[in-house]
DNA sequence: GATAAAGGATACCACAATAGTATCATTTAT
DNA sequence: ATAAATGATACTATTGTGGTATCCTTTATC
C-alpha cells in the first residue's frame, strides 16, 4: 500500500521548486532539468494542480507556473485529494454480512478512528513546512 | 488507496466465521456457502493463512480449518503483513533530492508517526473484539 | 504579422498489482 | 476403494498506476 503515489510524490517536488522561487514564474522546461522528471507526465501534473487551483499559469512565451497561494496553506491532503481522489480507509468491508452489530460496526468505527487521525496529520503538512 | 484489500476482507470474514465456531472444524464448502467468496479464492486465502501459523488445517475428508490460537490474539494488523507483505507509508520519497536537511527530513518524520499510529491500532484490532 | 515558446486538452500505451481460476496431487474418514 | 477434504502451483483477467504522444491555444518578441 503506498501512501503517496508517483502523482503525489513529483507535485510535492515541483512544488518545492516553485515556493522557493518565491513567486517566481517557473516552466516546465526547468522543473524538469532541475527535478529529472519524465517532461509528459511533470506536464499533466502540473495541469491538474493548476485546475485545482494550486499553482496559477501563465501560457504564451516566457510563461509557466506559481504558487496560487501561499506556501503556508498548501498541504499534502490536498495534493492526496487530488491525485487519490476522495481516498479513504474505511469501505464498508463486510458489505453488512458479518458486522457484529448492525448499528455500530466495531471495525468501521476503528478504521474511522484511524483514518481521521492520518487526515488530520495529512492536513497539517503544508509544501511550506517541508522547504522551511 | 485501500487499507484493506479484498485477501485481507475475504480472510477477515472467514476469520471470523470460524471463531464463531469456538474450535469446530470449519470446511470450505460450508464457508462458500455462508460468505458468498468466490470458492478457489478462498481456499488460497485460507492456505495462505494456515501457512502464517493463523489456522490449523485437516485434511481428508471431514477434514477443514480451525483457529490456530484464540480470537484475542490474531489481529487485523498481522493479516496487513500477510497479505500487504511489507507495507510501509514511508518510502525515501525524495530520493534524497529535496530533502530539507539532510539528517532529519521532515516530511519522512511526519509520515513516519503517522505509519506508527496506524500499525499501533491495527495490532490492536482482534478477531475477538470484532465478533464481541 | 510571423514565429517560437510556453501551457491546455485529450487520447493513448505499458507495466505492475490485484483479483480470481484451474488443475492435479496428497491425505484421511468411512 | 472411494469420496471428501486440503496442498501446491501455474495460469488468466481486470484494474490502477505511471508514462507518452499529438494537436490546439495563447502570448512575448522580433
Ligand atoms: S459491515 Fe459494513 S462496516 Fe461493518
Ligand atoms: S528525501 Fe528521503 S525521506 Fe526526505
Amino acid at each position: 500500500m503506498k501512501l503517496i503515489t508517483r502523482d503525489t510524490d513529483y507535485a510535492l517536488r515541483a512544488l518545492c521548486f516553485i515556493a522557493k522561487k518565491n513567486g517566481k514564474i517557473v516552466a516546465v522546461p526547468e522543473l524538469v532539468r532541475e527535478l529529472k522528471i519524465p517532461r509528459p507526465f511533470l506536464r499533466k501534473i502540473l495541469q491538474s494542480l493548476h485546475k485545482h487551483g494550486v499553482l496559477s499559469a501563465y501560457k504564451g512565451a516566457g510563461g509557466g507556473f506559481k504558487l496560487a497561494k501561499p506556501a503556508k496553506r498548501i498541504f499534502l491532503f490536498d495534493l492526496l485529494a487530488i491525485y487519490q481522489q476522495d481516498w479513504h480507509l474505511n469501505e464498508c468491508l463486510f458489505k453488512k454480512m458479518l458486522c457484529p452489530n448492525v448499528r455500530k460496526c466495531a471495525l468501521k468505527k476503528k478504521i474511522d478512528k484511524i483514518e481521521r487521525f492520518v487526515k488530520k496529520e495529512l492536513s497539517l503538512i503544508s509544501i511550506a513546512s517541508l522547504i522551511g
